[in-house]
DNA sequence: CTGAAAGCGCTTACAG
DNA sequence: CTGAAAGCGCTTACAG
């Protein structure tokens, strides 16, 4: 393998000025650069990342941390898989043109492995950043050890809306009430909702969303289930929306597993999708597009969200074009919509 | 960040003796290694990767070589995701056991992209060994490359049967032949076969195995057409095989895209699938568990492959217990059987 | 604008 | 069974 050394002697300088020509710094004459850079590319040169990461303080490494358990599933299951291709799509084309390397790493949920195998990961990457995904976004241990290793990080739609870290949100609310709004503009007044789990944040902040588009509009809530973002909940909670006499025209569930769950109810009821009964989902996923009538769904955009904390852990100091990643900092979600929403019924009661 | 000196005063030894514990080498008195890791232990030392790669002959890095360009468009199309997902899947958890690190490297097919990409990668990272997914696995500037770098290299279903490197081979024969095994089973004589790109070493094994159980069965093939792998070629090609007088009662397509296109075409041609017709793809695609019908295909065992490469890597004398990878060396293909495929249609002609 | 020295945290020979 | 020395290929201060 060629090494600075070699460039250096090729070159007739220093490996000091090897080094600073490849690493951009001024202070160089602009002959002896061209000069450095002909002899390296000449030599096929490449810089060691141990050696760079040894001597300095960059490691050209990003570690991306999703949670060990709930990973393994998604790729088992092949259904979510999608959650991770996005991030991966969002990160890596930043990090290659920049040179830097992502590195997925699984991360256990339980304490007793979190700790060790977080600090492992720390010590022996050194990564000069790190990407959290929920539900490791908002693990208080996960915060904790980050913090105090002095790792740059970055929160992708975290729910809690400080703690330490760059925060990379995503407005729930905003994209519930858009979703509203599409209902109402095909001519929607009763609208029911089947809220996800309380106990995440992304399910409150949706009916916050849905509530309030609602209101905007002056009408009421045309029933809400809870349910716990699972196929069969939907199921269930569908089936209590449309048991009563006055159902629903229409009904936005907080993601699209529920959606597919309810339109199960729907059909069991014998009610037809979209004819009888407009049904709206959450997420955009694989089920969403193949599903029979395909689903209304929205689209959280995590390409954009990865991007741009890919950007903002490369370039600490502001991107090279800093205007792009301001525009991109509260990325909008996207409407899909599909056959699974119409007009409603004529009323006929 | 604690390190190696730390240990070895708070243990009152020599750095080297902490060494030799870490890395499990031989003559440490068993109460001086049990000191030291009780040492490490409570001083939460976790070794410096770069450090270590820089000084040793290992980096305890993995990289899986992707095509940029298709890797980059799957993931945008959120179709043929799946690919990656089951290579990480089966790489991931081998190397989480070993303490490696998985890194996915995109590297262009254009050589004057290729050269530089690869040569980087192998003097940045000087990973332990190299994942090649097609059609990487089979390009001669990527394997002369990581040949002359002698850095061990694993070929992922490679279409030419020879070349450097570990080459861990699919039997698309004998899946082509198994798929054809199941529609005879069913009750089927007149098969017809729609052909991939011939320009694949895939497309030739799958017609190869497909014709091989014809013969053993005494049948001839009710029609062969040639497609390309996609679902518009598909479309033409069982237009095409259902056009004549005595159509096929089934049609096995070498990849699902081309089954569902053919699907589409039997249905155009108001033939009900697969009452009248039987429908068998390959790949076992997420197109092919969302269609409707849903599709019968065969399963790559790319998981266990990617797995068994990721053990070869890690292990090269072999694994620690070594029977496991002589079984999965050449793990067989899944059939699965879903609605598209039944009985033929009593003869009525 | 350029370079000589020291050091990052380990492993590799080598010595005892 | 254990350790002192050298060195991996760079960057960081520091000097000129």
């Amino acid at each position: 393998m060629v090494t600075i050394y070699d460039v250096a002697a090729q070159a007739g300088v220093s490996i000091k000025t090897v080094s600073r020509v490849l690493n951009q710094e001024p202070n160089v004459r602009e002959t002896t650069r061209a000069h450095v850079l002909a002899v390296a590319d000449r030599l096929g040169y490449h810089p060691n990342l141990s050696a760079r990461s040894l001597a300095g303080s960059r490691s050209f490494v990003i570690a991306v941390v999703a949670d060990a358990t709930l990973t393994l599933e998604h790729w088992r299951s092949e259904f979510g898989t999608d959650y991770l291709a996005r991030i991966q799509l969002g990160v890596t084309p930043p990090c290659r043109a920049a040179g830097y390397h992502v590195l997925i790493e699984l991360i256990d949920r339980d304490p007793a492995l979190m700790r060790p195998q977080v600090n492992a990961l720390l010590a022996a990457l050194r990564p000069d950043g790190v990407i959290l995904t929920p539900p490791s976004a908002d693990d208080p241990l996960m915060l904790d050890l980050l913090d105090h290793a002095a790792t740059p990080f970055v929160r992708l739609g975290p729910e809690q809306p400080d703690g330490p870290g760059l925060r990379l949100a995503l407005d729930e609310a905003a994209a519930a009430a858009g979703m509203v709004g599409h209902l109402v503009a095909l001519g929607h007044e009763r609208i029911g909702l089947i809220e996800g789990a309380p106990e995440y944040g992304s399910s409150l902040a949706r009916r916050r969303g849905f509530e309030a588009a609602l209101r905007e509009h002056r009408l009421e809530p045309a029933g809400i289930a809870v349910g716990d973002y699972t196929y069969d909940s939907g199921l269930r909670a569908g089936a209590a929306l449309l048991g009563g006499r006055f159902r629903p025209t229409a009904i936005f569930a907080s993601n699209d597993d529920m959606a597919l769950g309810c339109m199960a109810a729907a059909n069991a009821l014998g009610l037809a999708v979209p004819a009888d009964l407009s049904i709206a989902g959450f997420d955009d996923s694989a089920g969403a597009r193949f599903a029979s009538p395909s689903l209304t769904s929205v689209r959280q955009p995590l390409v954009e969200l990865a991007a741009a904390a890919a950007e903002a852990l490369i370039w600490p100091n502001g991107t090279p074009d800093a205007g792009r990643l301001g525009t991109i900092d509260r990325p909008g979600f996207v409407l899909v919509p599909r056959n699974s929403t119409a007009a409603p019924p004529r009323r006929h009661w």
